[in-house]
RNA sequence: UGGCCUAUGGUGUAACUGGCAACACGUCUGAUUUUGGUUCAGAAGAGUCUAGGUUCGAGCCCUAGUAGGCCAACCA
């Protein structure tokens, strides 16, 4: 698929080309720049794939950089989770930098700019800054601190480093324009001073950089040539650059694009963070979460979330995609990789009176008919199996729109014979616990030379042979399509049917063998991946997603 | 209200920079099928936010509106 011709740029690639075919660089520079204070999600997905993806197409470099210019909200243990995330989608970073590798360089251009008059120490507190800093329609006043000479700036911001100020007491601004529509320009905050320690370089320092004062600086100490950030960063733009000039720094270009919006879930870390914390969710790798991790525990393939972004494009306008694509890019893949399996999420008996009652017969099954490679396995079958509750129907509508089990209906039990009922038992409370059949010893797969023809085919599994496990089922998070729409709080939309487990599930006896991370499709049922929670006598199994299904969609069941 | 950005079928992205709007998902038909899956064939669905203008000709250019988004953390 990388092989596939493209017939068209995106707005990103255009600007690319041009700025190769002009000359403007020899080769490009990317880099994914998380802020490691949280996990990653299905927007950074995006994010990531765009950034590598662009790295790959034009034979460029991508790095990974932490963005961790405020300790007080980062850790490692989001940097391990992170770099895992990256990886997984497979991508390989050039350098592995931080932010804080370049505080000393970051101090020297603070160091440049306070000699170049282009940035002071301010005394004001951050209430009286809001004061006289304006609104977006009214002008701000200058600070009385705006005019100290570089001399003394100079003396103020090494006092700062040197620790002699409090939290709060001063910052650095850049002297820029308070009277610039651009609330970014209007002296932004350069450094504040945080006597906290940080997770990469301790208690070495006491002043930390904005992200204005970072992001663009180690972008430009790396080379990197185009910057991609999400459109609220838009406003930062003239700020991005005022910097690179005056700094006379190489000039990366910073192009923001539009940030993923999925339908029927929330792509922030702030709300991802509140529904961990607040236990609606079991936690970050929660299987319904649209975080890399948890759509990983769910099942979602590295090659599905890479198709995914591939076909959801890049533009520069907002807007919310359809779950139904992702789910869309996952079916496809595994369609292709995972192989079938029998496994009854309902079970109810089915016992074929004409077989003895100690026979038992080794049946070829088909591992995956998208892909020969992956084999056959044998299945055994024996006079009683398990089929599925929904596959049988005491009082069932027309042959032409049921093709199941019903009183004298005939079905075929895949890759065995064509049974049919002819009778069943019901337990005091109307459920069925029993169903009879008899088979047709003329019809076996491969060789039935009963020139029968079923529409049904069934799913079972030997009773005999049968391991129990449990099946967690999902639905979407929330029950609304758009969450941003919404003005009272998101967690009133959660679905309180998001999670359905299943503990009667009966599984064909190869499963057995399943380990943690193996993807199966249930033969007529959806894709499975045995999860984390499994043990050697419980195996746990999550859905990924069900199989399509047109006939439920049309009124079926 | 000030600035910036955006506006194409239900959703997302295209349209070689002015030449009769395409692709994917979704939806609907039909065929095939020992998964009501897959695959295959086909259909419906926008005339490109509105109003002007430039032009032989505009989704692409200009002007003005309208709608939506972003910006007033010592967050990123």
């Amino acid at each position: 698929m990388e092989t596939e011709k493209k017939t068209s740029l995106n707005f990103i690639e255009q600007i690319i080309e041009d700025d190769l075919s002009k000359g403007k660089h020899e080769s490009i520079q990317t880099r994914f720049p998380p802020e490691p204070n949280g996990y990653l999600h299905i927007g950074h997905a995006k994010s990531i794939c765009l950034n590598f993806g662009l790295a790959e197409e034009y034979n460029g470099k991508c790095n990974l950089r932490f963005d961790d210019t405020n300790p007080e909200k980062e850790d490692v243990e989001y940097v391990d989770s992170i770099r895992k995330d990256v990886e997984w989608l497979g991508f390989k970073w050039d350098g592995e930098y931080f932010a804080s590798d370049y505080f000393e360089q970051l101090y020297t251009f603070a160091c440049q700019l306070i000699e170049k008059g282009k940035a002071y120490v301010d005394d004001l507190t951050q209430d009286q800054f809001n004061k006289i800093k304006g609104t977006p329609t009214i002008p701000g006043k200058h600070s009385l601190y705006r005019d100290r000479t570089a001399a003394e700036n100079l003396k103020l911001f090494q006092d700062m480093r040197a620790g002699k100020y409090a939290n709060g007491e001063k910052v650095l601004r850049a002297k820029i324009d308070m009277s610039s529509p651009n609330m970014h320009m209007r002296d932004p905050v350069l450094y504040r001073i945080k006597h906290v320690d940080h997770h990469r370089t301790g208690g070495e320092w006491c002043i930390y950089p904005s992200y204005d004062f970072a992001h663009g600086q180690s972008d430009s100490i790396e080379q990197v040539t185009h910057s991609l950030c999400t459109l609220e960063f838009e406003v930062h733009r003239p700020l991005y650059e005022w910097l690179i000039r005056e700094l006379e720094i190489f000039p990366t270009r910073q192009i923001e694009f539009a940030r993923l919006n999925l339908s029927y879930t929330v792509v922030s870390k702030r709300k991802l963070l509140e529904l961990v914390e607040g236990k609606y969710v079991s936690g970050w790798d929660d299987p319904r979460m649209p975080t890399i991790s948890g759509i990983r525990r769910r099942g979602f393939t590295p090659q599905s979330v890479r198709n995914f972004a591939e076909r959801i494009g890049v533009a520069r306008r907002d807007g919310i995609i359809d779950v139904a694509l992702l789910e869309h890019a996952v079916r496809d893949d595994l369609n292709k990789k995972a192989n079938r399996v029998m496994g009854i999420l309902d079970p109810v008996k089915l016992i074929i009176t004409n077989w003895p009652e100690d026979k038992e017969e080794t049946l070829k099954a088909i591992n995956n008919p998208e892909d020969e490679s992956a084999g056959t396995r044998d299945m055994p079958f024996s006079r009683e199996v398990y089929i599925d509750r929904a596959d049988f129907k005491e009082d069932p509508p027309s042959p032409r729109k049921w093709f199941r089990l019903g009183p004298d209906r005939e079905v075929r039990l895949k890759y065995a014979y064509i049974i049919k009922c002819t009778g069943f038992k019901k337990g005091d409370d109307g459920e069925i616990e029993e169903i009879y059949a008899e088979y047709d010893p003329l019809t076996k797969s491969g060789e039935d030379t009963s020139g029968k023809k079923v529409k049904g085919t069934l799913g079972w599994v030997s009773a005999k042979h049968a391991i129990n496990a449990e099946i967690r089922l999902y639905d979407r998070l929330f029950m609304t399509e758009n969450l941003n729409d919404i003005d009272d709080d998101f967690k009133n939309y959660l679905n309180p049917n998001s999670l359905n487990i299943n503990s009667r599930a009966m599984l064909e006896g190869s499963l057995k063998s399943a380990n943690v991370g193996d993807q199966v499709q249930f033969e007529r049922v959806g894709y499975f991946r045995v999860d984390e929670d499994s043990t050697t006598d419980h195996l746990v199994f999550n859905q990924t997603i069900t199989l399509r299904d047109d006939w439920q969609k049309k009124g079926g069941n």
